[in-house]
DNA sequence: CGGTATCCACTACGATACTG
DNA sequence: CAGTATCGTAGTGGATACCG
């Protein structure tokens, strides 16, 4: 391990765990649910390979994660570690402006959604759900159409069409949609506001809000909700 | 602020504020109390001044500390990011081995030891320690002696004899000092075990433990304590 | 005390291509 | 799928000296 700070003091010797570039996305990623170097990589899309297997090896030498059978799981010391990253996310949700142009990214965020489904919600026949984002930054490389393909217990994501009928359309201007999904503001409200439309299959359309759960992060308290709520 | 991540996850966008080289070691220092820069300094010694400058401006521009006045303070969300730091830190306490010989520093231990004392259980007369540290490193630049010289309600640290009488000399392994300041053993113990010796006038050799309160991390629990306390 | 300014060295990282 | 290998560079930060 090699000493960055050379103090005793647990927050350095922590944070030269900790605090290295990329590691507490690679850990919000494990956090999520994610066991393979593919699955790792698609949640922090833009680090290089041989960057990524670093700074896993790193987390394994730390004792943070374990490797076998090309799984990373977090060890019991990388749980807890990982309630500090939900604890920093938590901050985040709370005191910064996340959505800017240069962090919009559609194909994360329909990653990140795919995980987020109530499954127990879901009709008993498959569902397709089309998303079209529209407000793309000029120069993003990812795809502006996604589907999701939800079939009890289990939820694709698609980057070609699947070749299922669509039962719902979600048309939607990117930064809008991302702020919904962070609970900034509600998907009624986006929806009225003409951020995001919805369209298809009248009963899958009413129950799609209800299957789309949001970032874990989305309940988080915001700083002004008192205040707000007094004015409102 | 310049984007690290490129994602709209605010774990990805709290980590380009906090997880930033120094930065938590900084807000530690905040966090305990320090406000003006050279005493911020005193607590990230390895920190050129240049960089630290840096460092500060950058928490200013994200609203996490206040300047005015050549003091910088914490704001509201500063606050809040200060109990993410103490977040980690016990994690840092509960699953790392923080001391090591690159990792000792007499100088960085007094002036942490300086900010924890028990003023009111001081006598009212003034009372002056000092302390000699073995098993410092070789290399190390840093003195083997210091003295606090504490006189209700203030604490001195000095590097240079004070030129009082002393009252309690302590002389300690630097390593198990540690070990004792972070709660990993007693103090007691370590008296017991010949790593640190108590001298001087009685009464004050045996108030002196009262005296010094430990870092702030030595309460937290460690992994192993209940099945160290069943084999005990 | 609380910074600036300059310069240079290093190294961490990205890009790209290849492999079992 | 899960890496490895190579190489060039941007930018980060250390050292040093100076300043109001």
């Amino acid at each position: 391990m090699k000493t960055v700070y050379g103090q005793f003091c647990p927050v350095a010797v922590a944070s030269e765990i900790f605090a290295e570039r990329w590691t507490p996305v690679i850990l919000r990623e494990l956090v999520l649910g994610s066991r393979r170097f593919n699955d790792i990589q698609r949640g922090v899309p833009k680090i290089s390979r041989a960057l990524l297997v670093k700074r896993l090896r790193e987390l394994v030498a730390h004792g943070v994660i374990d490797s076998s059978g090309g799984e990373y799981r977090l060890t019991e010391a990388g749980q807890e570690l990982g309630e500090v990253v939900v604890h920093l996310g938590q901050w985040g949700a709370r005191w910064t402006a996340p959505v800017r142009r240069d962090r919009l990214d559609a194909k994360l965020l329909t990653w990140d959604m795919r995980r987020r489904i109530a499954v127990d919600k879901l009709p008993e026949k498959r569902v397709t759900v089309r998303f079209d984002f529209r407000g793309v930054p000029a120069g993003h490389k990812a795809p502006k159409t996604y589907w999701l393909v939800m079939e009890r217990p289990d939820v694709d994501l698609c980057i070609i069409e699947p070749g299922f009928d669509v039962d719902v359309y979600v048309d939607a201007d990117l930064a809008a949609f991302v702020r919904v999904w962070l609970g900034e503001i509600p998907i009624r409200q986006a929806i009225r506001d003409g951020a995001v439309n919805l369209n298809g299959e009248r009963q899958s359309v009413r129950e799609f809000p209800s299957w789309l759960l949001l970032s874990t992060l989305a309940a988080v308290p915001r700083p002004g909700e008192a205040i707000q709520r007094r004015v409102a």
